[in-house]
DNA sequence: AGCACGCCGACT
DNA sequence: GTCGGCGTGCTC
């Protein structure tokens, strides 16, 4: 008996899975972890199989209409995986499932389908049984290519795609990328070839240039070669097939760059006494061939790259895959070129830049085990890397490996899950772990090893500036003298200053001098930046803009006070006590959009600049060898952050932007010199830190001692969100046991943003387990209210 | 999530 | 009378 009955799961917020009924045509093709077609109310949707059963009680059954890919989309490892992220972060498994996928997975539209044997069977074979089979032929025979977009177009969609990868499998047809197509001039004769060329001069002139490519290189290229050299992309090639002037033909794809070495030719890498000292422990744990975590913890300034790689290279040679996570999209170049140069190897870098038709492809090489190596930032670790022998998870502290859209995953943790489940070994480095993983290889539960700096490389030197009674004297005063004394040496020494500051635009706030009014976000509870280079006041949550004013609206006073020091203030101060010297700034804290992203890689490339000035991200962006002090403005708008892990958080800011002094000094201004976190940095004393700070966590029962599970409820008319926290909370004090600590509703720091009013609860417990389990059985219950939205994020990493 | 269904007030 | 707001519940 076949199994006739899929259990699908959709892309929606509901747990629930359906039920379909697989026609005859794609018994074969329909598998757990498929990826199908299937109607759902008056919608049709792209869900994934889940299981396959015999029978079912369930009546008046649909079909599902079409399977999307030639092989399932995840194995059954993946789909273990998915369905623990779903249950741990209390999502659905569609959704896991949904964005576990490479994005925007509409690839099939630049490929094509032809027919292997050009000549036209009739009668059709005996073997082509379907009706769709039969009309995918009959398609081709009048023309022996057509794209698949074309033949959606042409033929009804509805197991269009089991018919073709039935036939490609039968070995009639073959799909072929629109890049792998030869482009052949049909002009041989030179004369009409130049009268062709002159007609398209005027109206298609990026045709013209084509057809004088084809015609200096021989009269044929790849389209792949055309795109990559000379920018001729593949709509150009189209239109000018339309014409007739050139013809396409498929030829097998030669893609040399996906034959990777064989794990003979690995090359192994040079280490360091010290740093070969630390790879042994490293070694023991791959060579044991079992699931193990272990907590790389780097004294600052050394270098972990050699152990990673030399740890890439023993897992390659053992036939298994790796996976190595960064904290940023634009750190996988850094990444990819060190195992470029060192081991030789073309590693697939998987990641939301790439365009859909290139994602697909590195996605396909990866699961089809063509490509052993993936990079690639969290969504990453889902990368379907067969064969998984390692997972390195560079910079685990940083919070960027916490999604925060649903499905909110750490992408740490799900490594560690996904290692667990395929015998893997994690390797989390760090020079300032996370306390969560700090206490877990304390507790036995990961192990510990530590690597040392060289001993010809000693730590930089620290200097604390207690800036309180510079602050008083002179206002304006944003660089203490010492500062400006060191930028002056450091410049003098040709060597690089950094300069970080946590606040982008010129003033956090304005205040009229006269009455006292700040000027206040109309969609959030927040005052507007102002940006003195846009001369506007912006908003940094909800991107509201206006004019700076120039009068007081309220008493007609014009003048300003600027109150929080901003990166262009900064930047001002420094051009005007440097005159000569190159600034640089960098003053964004996320990498999307395309710009940010373009001069975050000029940022991360022009050495050239004298002082480089930023926010976070150049503690994660330089990578500068002439780095000769680093200075942190104003460390104390990090460590008063409302957050219990304001303190943990500067410290890994203050040792990410330590690490990139190869020598030097870094000095930190700061109102609080006495804090416990400052003092220990001085000495770079982590586990110091750590000790106390996991104390002082003990006596409050912060993670990681306990569990949080944080419950935002958020909407424009602040009543309905009041009323509905209030309620849910009512729901969980009635189920809730002793050992749960329920905090809230209380209105979320900064209550309003883009115009939605926000209350938190915030849940803290001994057992996750339970945690979760309680919020399910309260969400269950709880009926919500149109217009207010629940997020329920579990382990939350920002608590705003 | 969407979408239909159904219930109620308000306006041609 | 019916148009359109929104709460409710279902989708195999
Ligand atoms: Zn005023
Ligand atoms: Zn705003």
């Amino acid at each position: 008996m076949q199994n006739r009955i899929a259990q699908v799961v959709f892309p929606l917020p509901t747990g629930k899975s359906f039920s379909y009924i697989v026609p005859e045509g794609l018994t074969e093709r329909v598998q757990r972890g498929s990826r199908v077609w299937a109607p759902l109310g008056s919608r049709l949707l792209t869900g994934f199989v889940v299981d396959l059963k015999q029978e079912t009680e369930i009546s008046n059954l649909k079909q599902i209409l079409d399977v999307l890919d030639p092989y399932p989309a995840f194995d059954s490892q993946m789909l273990r995986l998915t369905r623990w992220v779903a249950e741990y972060y209390l999502c659905s498994l569609g959704e896991v499932l949904n964005s576990a996928l490479p994005s925007g997975v509409r690839f099939r539209g630049s490929e094509y389908l032809i027919l292997r044997n050009p000549e036209p069977h009739h009668p059709l074979p005996d073997a082509i049984k379907g009706k769709k089979e039969e009309a995918v032929l009959e398609s081709l025979f009048q023309k022996g290519t057509r794209s698949l977009l074309t033949l959606e177009r042409e033929l009804r969609r509805d197991g269009l795609y089991a018919a073709i990868y039935d036939l490609e499998q039968m070995g009639y047809v073959a799909v072929k990328s629109r890049e792998g197509r030869l482009v052949r001039l049909t002009e041989g004769d030179p004369g009409v070839l130049e009268q062709q060329i002159d007609e398209l001069k005027r109206k298609a002139p990026r045709q013209a240039h084509l057809l004088r490519i084809l015609r200096e290189n021989g009269g044929q290229m790849a389209a792949l070669q055309l795109r990559k050299n000379w920018g001729v992309g593949a709509d150009v090639v189209d239109r000018l097939e339309r014409r007739g002037l050139v013809e396409l033909c498929f030829e097998e794809p030669q893609d040399s760059a996906v034959n990777e070495k064989t794990s003979q030719g690995i090359a192994e890498v040079n280490l360091s006494p010290t740093q070969a000292r630390a790879f042994r422990q490293i070694k023991r744990a791959l060579d044991g061939g079992h699931y193990q975590t272990i907590l790389l913890q780097s004294s600052p300034g050394a270098d972990r790259t050699p152990l990673y790689l030399q740890a890439i290279s023993a897992v390659l040679r053992r036939e298994k895959g790796v996976l190595m996570l960064v904290p940023e999209v634009f750190l996988t170049a850094r990444a990819f070129k060190h195992l470029k140069a060192t081991l030789g190897l073309q590693a697939a870098v998987l990641h939301s830049r790439l365009s859909d038709v290139e994602r697909y492809r590195l996605w396909r090489q990866v699961r089809e085990g063509r490509k052993r190596v993936v990079i690639g930032p969290r969504s990453a670790v889902f990368a379907p890397v067969v064969n998984l022998g390692l997972i390195v998870v560079e910079e685990e502290q940083d919070s960027s490996y916490k999604c925060e859209s649903n499905p909110r995953y750490h992408a740490r943790d799900v490594a560690i899950v996904r290692a667990k489940m395929a015998d893997a070994v994690v390797l989390l480095g760090s020079s300032a772990p996370s306390l969560e993983s700090y206490h877990n290889a304390s507790t036995g539960k990961f192990s510990l090893c530590r690597l040392s700096r060289e001993v010809n490389n000693p730590l930089p030197k620290v200097t604390i500036v207690d800036i309180r009674g510079l602050r008083s004297t002179n206002a304006r005063e944003i660089l203490s003298p010492l500062v400006c004394e060191r930028l002056k040496l450091c410049l003098q020494k040709g060597k690089q200053a950094v300069l970080f500051q946590n606040r982008r635009g010129y003033a956090t706030y304005i205040q009229c001098s006269q009455c006292g009014f700040v000027p206040q976000c109309q969609n959030c509870q927040v005052s507007l930046t102002y940006h003195q280079e846009e001369h506007q006041m912006v908003c940094h949550y909800c991107g509201f803009r206006q004019e700076a004013p120039s009068i007081c609206p309220q008493c007609l006073g014009h003048e300003w006070h600027f109150g929080g020091v901003g990166t262009e203030l900064v930047e001002k101060t420094l051009r005007s006590l440097f005159p000569k010297a190159k600034v640089l700034r960098l003053d964004f804290d996320t990498t999307k959009g395309k710009q940010s992203y373009r001069r975050l890689l000029q940022f991360s490339q022009g050495d050239r600049a004298d002082i480089l000035l930023g926010t976070r991200m150049i503690a994660k962006a330089m990578d500068f060898p002439r780095v000769g002090l680093v200075a942190i403005v104003l460390a104390d708008s990090c460590l008063n952050l409302p957050d219990f892990r304001a303190g943990e958080k500067t410290f890994h800011l203050l040792t990410q932007l330590a690490s990139q002094l190869t020598e030097g000094e870094i000095v930190v201004q700061t109102y609080s010199s006495g804090d416990w976190t400052i003092r220990c940095f001085k000495n770079f004393d982590f586990d110091k830190f750590a000790r106390r700070e996991l104390a002082d966590r003990r006596q409050l029962n912060y993670p990681p001692w306990s569990r949080l599970v944080s419950i935002v409820f958020q909407g424009k008319i602040s009543e309905d969100v009041i009323s509905i926290a209030e309620k849910y909370s009512r729901l969980l004090q009635e189920a809730a046991f002793e050992t749960v600590q329920i905090l809230g509703p209380s209105e979320a720091p900064l209550g309003k943003i883009k115009g939605a009013f926000r209350c938190q609860i915030l849940l803290k417990g001994k057992s996750s387990k339970a945690l979760r389990e309680l919020v399910q059985q309260c969400t269950q219950k709880l009926k919500g209210k149109r217009g207010v939205r629940m997020t329920i994020d579990v382990d939350p990493v920002e608590m705003m």
